[in-house]
DNA sequence: CCAAATCATTGATCGAAATCAAGAAATACA
DNA sequence: TGTATTTCTTGATTTCGATCAATGATTTGG
């Protein structure tokens, strides 16, 4: 049932058989079609998701209605707006599927519940967020000081599996980038070569 | 002698006595002079470092020599390059004081000791990560999606204290602006009030 | 206290990405 | 299978920030 979540959790944090019996218990499932959503900006964020099929995107849409993809999650990876999560006030991300997809939820009580009574979930969730926080130090450094051709080969590089599944107007949307921008960027690359 | 460090601490995790004894046994002090260098691109980060009074900042330097400041830190703030810390390879950043500074130093291998012995510094490690990534996320957001007008109005609200003590350059470069941009935001603003 | 360095402003010009517009290609789905 | 929708590309134009250049203001430290 959870096979998957454990081998990626035991990648971070060693846990125990009698570990696994509770965590299991504060997990939920959930099945979800292209473009169901499962945050809105405004709603407060109640869960964290992790992708066991599928993948999953946030983003936000600023006051002239376009979208700025924040994080794709293919399966594997962890998604919330944790801001949301953690303070309770409203998301200013949504969050959505942009593949089918089959998730596990973790509620905030049971997130907290688990951080209290499991010291290696504990230690999971610290070696996650350091993982996502210096992941995302490293993005926000190659946006500001790369060039869009550089951006967009450390993207594809970085993440073929994420750059072979999703439209390249969400990739130009990841990057900061028009998808009229992204397509010279991909020609001059091409002729380049 | 780390008054102030536990006090910052005990706002994320109650730290008992015995856990102050020991985490102040990890724990060492350094004075800076303004300009003074902690740490270069290319060194491995050995350590953590928390403010105590003045203030640091973390910058990149990008192929034409531009910089690029990640970070400010002023008194309270911890700062490092995580990345090089926690993999060892070499930094991406420079770190450097910005005022005259008080420091305490957290090498890795007594971070390491402190996670695994006293679990309150656990506790702390992981709100003090969850807290930066929040915040980060949310720079990033404001400068994706938001006009340099904008930004730096976020910036002056959110943090006065940063914006009142470094030059304005500095600040044109943490807002990824070169000077006599910002200059002209600055212009712009204080027309339209 | 003064000279030198640093910092901020302003103007003119340039360039790269956004925008506007149209059409072609690929994909979905009924 | 065929139609509708989504996606991608290409061209023309505009816009906004970068760059180049110069000057003035402020800070620093010898």
């Amino acid at each position: 049932m959870f096979d998957f979540y454990f081998e990626k959790f035991n990648e971070k944090a060693p846990v125990a058989t009698t570990d696994k019996a509770l965590i299991s218990k504060h997990l939920s499932l959930k099945s979800l079609k292209k473009k169901d959503i499962l945050l809105q900006e405004g709603a407060v964020c109640k869960h964290t998701f992790f992708v066991q099929k599928g993948m999953l995107r946030a983003y936000t849409i600023d006051e002239n209605g376009n979208e700025h993809i924040v994080q794709f999650a293919p399966e594997g990876w962890h998604i919330a707006d944790l801001y949301s999560f953690f303070t309770e006030e409203p998301a200013t991300l949504f969050i959505d599927a942009v593949e089918d997809s089959e998730i596990i939820l973790i509620a905030k009580e049971d997130h907290e519940i688990l951080l209290s009574q499991s010291h290696c979930y504990e230690t999971f969730t610290r070696e996650l967020i350091t993982a996502a926080y210096v992941a995302l130090q490293q993005r926000f450094n190659s946006s500001m000081s790369s060039s869009p051709d550089m951006c967009y080969s450390d993207f594809m590089n970085r993440y073929p599996n994420i750059a072979n599944r999703v439209p390249q107007h969400m990739i130009a949307s990841y990057l900061g980038l028009t998808p009229e921008t992204l397509s010279r960027v991909r020609r001059r690359i091409a002729k380049a070569k």
